[in-house]
DNA sequence: CGCGAACTGTAAGCGCGATCACCGATCCAC
DNA sequence: GTGGATCGGTGATCGCGCTTACAGTTCGCG
């Protein structure tokens, strides 16, 4: 019992949303909020079936993608652990054009509708957290927008890397990152072909800057790299 | 006295997120967000120049771009009165690439930081109309992030003319729409150059979908141009 | 260990839309 | 009403990156 309470507020602390809450406050709404497992390639939810719930990441990296008509695909998110995620029909609208895969084998806490009303969105601690985490998602996306329109293929995918790359190892961003992508995953968060991905790719690994093996790829030269991304 | 009151009131119940509210309650934070106009042109706020302030557009239209290295625009978001804007960086985070600029003569709310914490993000019946309206941005903008990486240009000039008509008349969306905005500012949201933005739209002009004079675009015939636009 | 599936690499062709270079039309200010 | 500025229209050129079509490679699994 004290175990599996013990898990539930470890689950609970990592997430910045709940920073300023008591730990018996963070018990109240770990109890709320059942863990749950998917397996690599497992979705959690999609257009066809929806889900009035909010997921909280703990272990693993989910995908938010849509689907073009002609069945391309593009990745608008990468979550990683500690981070909330959800169809977001909680906060008023529906964005059902999103699906969720698990990219690995992934642990979550779910919590139901009616408990993110009860718990988050009346507490002004939490919600103004979920504010600042909507904002920078906004702000994510108006530069993945600007990207698309302004940048190049080879611009945007540079970009990305670094991106990841930084948010994956906080802080300067060294050399030697290993980023866990096929050149598939890769194309469908630069808005590109898997195709034309393989042959930037292969050219930023001529020139040195890329290590690449099966499904991963390791940054060698950040700071070129970056140059390369402009700006 | 009395006048003013009023006035800054009528300012404050045509805003959504002050719906909750009593009067009383309106009348403070009112007291707290002075007037001011701008001349269509003028930029309210730019990467240069931020502010550390939020914005209530009460007349006009406002709207948001980014400037790529080689001097090209993209309107991330046109506002229309009764919204809020600003730059953001109250929800934690900066996004300072953005401009703000008076598409046509404008008359403003202006909020300091301070009070923005102390009146809106401290009453979660207020937050949680900003959490509604940040969800409902990310939702526009991952739309038309697949847009630009999934559809044609002719595609997502249709679509953008049809969101536009959509909500500047709720409902329906009726035959002889008019929208006041140029070609140079169309090919900006949709993120293409002026030249194309032309021609495609005298294309849908020669079909008898749309009416062209300068400086603004009539829907002469709603279902095709909405079929136009795919889904 | 051998088969199939997923991932990676390569190359030819071509179409969309950017770019460049104009000119006419409309509007506004003086 | 005249000059300047903004807006609208049009064609030629050209290159990026999608598409199509394979072939080789690594991995997981029975």
């Amino acid at each position: 019992m004290e175990r599996a309470t013990g898990d539930d507020i470890w689950c609970m602390a990592e997430v910045d949303i709940f920073a300023d809450l008591s730990a018996a406050e963070m018990e109240t709404i770990a109890a709320a909020a059942p863990m749950k497992t998917y397996s690599a390639g497992d979705l959690l939810y999609s257009p066809h079936q929806p889900v009035e719930t909010l997921f909280i990441l703990k272990k693993g990296r989910v995908r938010i993608f849509r689907i073009s008509p002609d069945g391309r695909a593009l990745t608008t998110a990468l979550i990683t652990p500690g981070t909330i995620f959800g169809d977001m029909l909680l906060l008023g609208q529906q964005m059902h054009d999103n699906f969720a895969e698990a990219l690995d084998d992934v642990v979550v806490c779910v919590m139901a509708r009616a408990d993110v009303h009860r718990f988050l969105l009346s507490d002004p601690r939490i919600s103004i957290r979920i504010s600042e985490i909507l904002g920078r998602r906004v702000a994510e996306l108006e530069r993945r927008l600007s990207d698309t329109v302004f940048k190049s293929v080879p611009q945007r995918i540079a970009g990305t890397l670094c991106l990841l790359a930084g948010e994956q190892q906080k802080r300067p961003l060294g050399r030697g990152v290993q980023l866990a992508l096929t050149h598939e995953q890769i194309a469908a968060l630069t808005g590109t072909s898997r195709e034309t991905a393989t042959k930037v790719l292969g050219e930023y690994a001529d020139r040195g800057l890329l290590k690449l093996s099966r499904g991963k790829v390791t940054i060698l030269d950040p700071d070129t790299i970056t140059a390369e991304a402009g700006q």
